[in-house]
DNA sequence: CAGTGGTCTAGACCACACG
DNA sequence: GTGTGGTCTAGACCACTGA
């Protein structure tokens, strides 16, 4: 069918009447159940791969469906979600057991590193000290829902420590032991495209919307003890604050 | 050029070589100048028109170029950052003010409604009472930069009370008048992608990705005065909260 | 009007999961 | 192998801007 293209010409706001099409056949769809698959979906609706695909990101943005390669496009079941403020600083673990939810603990990384430029002003420590970089994912019913980088001092934190009963929480960790003394944390919020990188991580594709907090963890003395950024997937966590007015 | 394809078995990470020299090529472009055409950068590199836009999404969410439609592709000139903690709620007007950021208003837009049933349970009042609407585009640097609702009961405001010397923020406007009383605003943070709407008022793409809050603002008496809703292009703004550790 | 980015199409191949 | 989603291509038309 080559050009003579007006495909849109009748509707108004074509794509917004794909997503509302989409919508219906997602809710109709008992949860857990594998939707058509792209191409039969793309003809039944009259749109190339393309653009049926483009439709599917805002669903898959709001935790609604799953897709995976090789096996297809699945509805996702209600979640729980976990909700926190932002006033105290918890891992994502004793928050999850709070409600009751079981998360588990994905890959584990460690790496020992020597600091580089930025990360010696950001952790305010000589270029080269050797530091450890813990990255995890996290998993709720069955998927990954974050993925938490963790950079601190080897003064602080050794792999040595991290034999004897790690649960993959840096924060818990270091509050168990008790030293360093922890004080607060500055965390910032943002809002970011996931890298190739973050997308395998998670499970997810290339370009999916995150939330993103990058947080210093202060020691008594005001020391940098821990530097860390941390990817949440939208739809499993609600992050509140109470603000008051001025 | 049909079929053949194996274009990227000589690189490992083409799609991050791709973005590799693009992000050299922004750099190297001095701000406020126009990048090649899309059609000739995709030459130049190598890909297609398709791909070479897919890798420039990542650029333009951090806020490092700006597409426009019928013009170009510009380097953004290295903009003011809005930062601010959000223990203490404030008008983006006020926080421009305080670090001497100019913002204009963007299109502002009032309507009168009448609460249907989720509006009804969010502000906690009957189905049906009558309501307005405010939305409004913040403009930095001549751009948009923020897109703001406000959902409250009439009650509280009026198409009349916004007559006389109206800055755009409702709660500078309900702060300088004294009544109700407020307290304090109950906010959740969230990333999501741009929908179509959206990008329209905030000159950016359809999925591109936003920082937004959806906040509660709460009189003395536990009242719900206002639901508003914001969305934060990424570059802009830096917001950080203090944690506690628990 | 010409030229730009915005969108869509049709088709191909790749990467992956599962039998 | 077979079938899924993931990615890329080449080309077309649309929507918009500004001369």
């Amino acid at each position: 069918m080559p050009s003579l293209n007006a495909p849109h010409t009748s509707e108004r706001h074509p794509f917004q009447r794909l997503q509302s099409q989409l919508a219906d056949l997602i809710a109709l769809t008992p949860a857990g159940d594998r939707l058509p698959t792209e191409p039969e979906l793309a003809r039944r609706m009259g749109v190339s791969r393309a653009t049926l695909r483009e439709a599917m990101r805002t669903f898959e943005g709001q935790g609604l469906i799953r897709r995976r390669q090789g096996v297809g496009t699945f509805v996702v079941s209600h979640n729980h979600v976990i909700e926190s403020g932002l006033e105290v600083l918890q891992s994502i673990e004793s928050l999850a057991a709070k409600i009751g939810l079981e998360v588990t603990l994905g890959t584990l990384q460690v790496m020992r590193l020597s600091a580089n430029q930025d990360q010696a002003a950001i952790l305010s420590v000589p270029e080269g000290t050797p530091l450890l970089e813990v990255s995890r994912v996290i998993q709720a019913e069955d998927r990954p829902v974050a993925y938490l980088i963790d950079l601190l001092p080897e003064e602080f934190l050794t792999l040595d420590d991290l034999q004897d009963g790690f649960t993959g929480s840096v924060i818990d960790f270091l509050l168990r032991r008790g030293s360093p003394p922890l004080v607060n944390s500055l965390t910032e919020i943002h809002a970011v495209a996931a890298s190739s990188e973050i997308a395998r991580a998670l499970e997810i594709q290339r370009g999916d919307v995150l939330l993103m907090f990058t947080a210093r963890l202060f020691s008594g003395e005001g020391q940098v003890v821990d530097y860390s950024y941390s990817y949440f997937l939208p739809g499993y966590f609600r992050f509140h604050v109470v603000r008051r007015v001025g």
